[in-house]
DNA sequence: CCCTGCGGGTCAT
DNA sequence: ATGACCCGCAGGG
């Protein structure tokens, strides 16, 4: 134990929350606190963290996903619940192959409003996916104030892909704004974004275009994503990301299956990360927020899910009955798209496995062009040292505070690195326009571009593809 | 118009 | 008692 914490305290790989035993609703939080953790947008999982009350993110709440206030009639402690994620009825690709991803509005009035709205793409309904992430329940988040700190905690596993960041869905509600009030270029671009009040409408807008009004509202979300941190190094699943990529054996093939589900899974890349400490989409942060080479050292880390090496008592029998890796994540299980019964945090789901994911994406019309997607999917963070996914809490204690994964701070957003998503991708989008190309860019990417690729999977593939509308209106 | 927080209230377990 | 959820209100951008 107490090696493991030297070792934790070393590599900084654990939270600051979750260094400490505490609760949310524990009489005394710890204090006095030496070290805070930098803000995380896309908490997931049993967590805890502990800001600074200085940090302008944790004042606001600020979550990654959509977060909307629930009473618990404990005014020490607000406490949050996730709305899920508004997609399309149909389940239909955009012509990028992505799919629809919407934030859902947080009032209650304003989310009616939105669901009557019709997918940009297909002009189905929208349907709000909901969180189902926590024991059937939605998702929560508790924050809490308490003297210099802000004592952040979840609960549930996010069972749906992630929505717009809240960054992104301003930027594109302002962005809506700016082009209503100013002509637009051309009569054709106008009529594409009045229809597309989705995120697909990013999709119609050229690339240069698009960075130059989304990225100057960004850095105001994300003021920790600058600073270098350790957290980042080594305990993380690079290793497995870009062993994935460089051993293209390994990857499980899916092979093309239009269905809902598929589409989910394919596009929900976003999946909740158990842990950001486990997300591959730290990489980009490490490796590429520069053009400078990205520490290779850091990113090939080893694949082992226990950064300690010694996983606790069951978990090997967990991870054993963790495969094959579709049986028990809900992207993969073919009876309903995008969920898993028994997601419980204590389930297998709770561990993390890497998945990668080549598929084959039907030829672009009027080629013979095969598209391929690589998706890489975190599906759970592994237990650490004193974690033991069980339900079942130590006596007096609550179950999440057995049950919390190790988290590391300073989760880059994807919305920061939305640039260089993009410009890696269009770059990828012309290899796969070229026949041939496509195979061999993709499976033998530096590691670097497929962090990104797993990013920008987060971020959504529609932003990624600046030119996607433009390709179809040819 | 929407986000956010607050708080009264109901309902189910 | 607890937790989820509904509703309206108010402040703010």
């Amino acid at each position: 134990m107490s090696r493991a914490e030297e070792r934790e305290d070393s590599d900084c790989v654990c939270s600051v929350g979750m260094k400490f035993t505490w609760d949310i609703n524990d009489p005394k939080l710890p204090q006095d606190m030496k070290q805070f953790d930098s803000f995380q947008e896309w908490t997931d999982g049993y967590v805890r963290f502990i800001y600074s009350a200085e940090d302008k993110n944790a004042q606001r709440h600020l979550s990654g996903w959509a977060m909307r206030n629930t009473n618990n009639h404990n005014c020490q402690i607000l406490k949050k619940s996730c709305l899920g994620v508004v997609i399309c009825s149909r389940g239909c690709s955009l012509p990028d192959g992505s799919r629809l991803q919407l934030r859902p509005a947080i009032c209650d009035k304003a989310r009616q409003k939105q669901q009557k709205k019709l997918c940009p793409s297909c002009n189905a309904t929208l349907e709000l996916l909901p969180c189902r992430g926590h024991s059937g329940y939605p998702v929560t988040n508790f924050w809490r104030v308490d003297g210099k700190a802000i004592f952040f905690q979840a609960k549930g596993v996010h069972d749906h892909p992630r929505p717009e960041s809240k960054s992104e869905t301003e930027a594109r509600r302002s962005s809506v704004k700016r082009r209503v009030n100013s002509p637009p270029f051309t009569p054709k671009r106008r009529l594409i974004e009045t229809q597309a009040l989705g995120p697909a409408l990013l999709s119609c807008v050229d690339s240069s275009d698009r960075i130059s009004f989304i990225e100057p509202s960004f850095p105001q979300h994300y003021p920790a994503f600058q600073s270098p941190e350790p957290y980042y190094n080594p305990h993380n699943s690079l290793g497995d990301v870009s062993s994935g990529i460089q051993k293209p054996s390994n990857p499980r093939l899916y092979m093309g299956r239009p269905g809902y589900e598929f589409q989910g899974y394919l596009t929900s890349p976003s999946y909740p990360m158990t842990s950001d400490l486990c997300d591959p989409r730290v990489a980009p942060v490490l490796g590429s927020s520069s053009s400078s080479t990205p520490s290779s050292g850091s990113l090939s880390t080893s694949s082992s899910f226990d950064p300690q090496g010694k996983p606790p008592a069951g978990w090997k029998d967990l991870l054993k009955s963790s495969t094959p890796y579709g049986d028990n994540h809900h992207y993969y299980g073919a009876d309903y798209p995008c969920r898993y019964p028994s997601n419980a945090p204590g389930s297998p789901a709770a561990l993390q496995t890497i998945i990668t994911t080549t598929t084959k994406v039907s030829p672009t019309r009027g080629s013979d062009t095969l598209r391929f997607i690589t998706v890489f999917k975190v599906l759970a963070c592994p237990p650490q040292v004193s974690y033991q996914p069980c339900p079942k809490p130590p006596s007096g204690l609550p179950s999440y505070q057995s049950c919390a994964p190790p988290k590391a701070p300073g989760l880059p957003s994807c919305s920061t690195l939305l640039d260089e998503a993009s410009s890696s991708y269009s770059t990828e989008v012309k290899v796969m326009e070229e026949p041939g190309g496509v195979i061999k860019s993709l499976s033998f990417q530096p590691e670097p571009l497929q962090t990104k690729t797993e990013r920008a999977d987060g971020c959504d593939y529609r932003y990624t593809y600046p030119n996607t509308y433009r390709y179809e209106d040819y």
